[in-house]
DNA sequence: ATGGTCGGCAACCGA
């Protein structure tokens, strides 16, 4: 069976639901994770998911702020939620597929918000970017987000790090900019290093050449310069590693008429 | 080197 997903920051689903559709429309993925849905559940935009084909919907919003949410054309097996730095945050949420979806051996699916950290890359000045740091450090000693031998994970989302140099438009002047110094790039790369991950985008795409997913509200024309980074995220385990038959950035999205600053980044996996 | 723009929600906070 063919799995195509999508991750998308879309930073308030219901002021784009639109667009939301637009993109189901034409990709049709069997999987959408939103992040920064930025309302309560009972607000979440159900109906027109529904209407969309989208049936299966696991939510985990809060008001205003963050929230994530996966959003199927195919059952879970099961939904959870977990909480990091002790804070109610919604950052993160998972399912799983198995006989429900046709799926013979199970996939577990992980969502994620990573705190962005705030303008200081200190985290004695900046409590924010210490929670940023501490909530990296906690996803490296999560021990589901451990991946082994046959075990079929998949983990995306807006991780709010760009950890290598050409995932960003200039490696030395973003040395100390927020998502992309060293302490975070390491803790990234401790993360990743604790399972059997495979970083989708950087397996398929060489070093040597720039991939972005985000690109910054503050600026009159985002393509100027292209001045982006790559802060969303598909890994996959190493299980998984050569089922996955195709990578898409959708970069035409940060066109699109009142646009996230994220474009949908998608995998199509052979399961 | 600095400031620039969004969205939620009703003054700023978070990004």
């Amino acid at each position: 069976m063919r799995l195509s997903l999508t991750t998308w920051n879309i930073n308030s689903v219901r002021l784009r639901i639109d667009l939301v559709a637009k993109f189901l429309k034409s990709a049709r993925p069997e999987v959408l994770c939103l992040q920064e849905t930025k309302c309560i559940d009972d607000a979440f935009p159900l109906k027109r998911f529904k209407r969309l084909g989208y049936e299966h919907v696991a939510l985990n919003g809060q008001k205003g702020y963050h929230g994530v949410a996966i959003v199927s054309k195919i059952p879970f097996e099961s939904k959870d939620i977990r909480t990091f730095c002790d804070k109610l945050d919604s950052r993160h949420i998972s399912v799983s597929f198995g006989e429900k979806a046709g799926i013979a051996k199970p996939l577990v699916l992980h969502n994620f918000y990573v705190p962005a950290g705030g303008d200081i890359a200190d985290p004695a000045l900046n409590e924010k970017f210490d929670h940023k740091l501490r909530f990296l450090d906690e996803m490296t000693a999560c021990e589901p987000l451990h991946p082994r031998g046959e075990d079929r994970h998949i983990l995306v989302g807006d991780l709010n790090v760009a950890p290598h140099e050409n995932d960003v438009w200039s490696h030395k002047q973003l040395l100390k900019v927020v998502s992309h110094t060293p302490v975070e790039t390491e803790k990234l790369k401790a993360a990743l290093a604790a399972g059997e991950w495979v970083d989708v985008a950087r397996d398929r795409i060489p070093m040597s050449e720039k991939v972005y997913t985000w690109w910054s509200y503050r600026s009159p024309d985002w393509t100027v310069g292209d001045r982006g980074r790559r802060l969303d995220h598909i890994w996959v385990s190493r299980a998984l590693k050569d089922a996955v038959s195709d990578f898409k950035i959708l970069r035409d999205a940060r066109n699109w008429e009142r646009p996230s600053d994220h474009v949908p980044v998608t995998v199509t996996l052979e399961v």
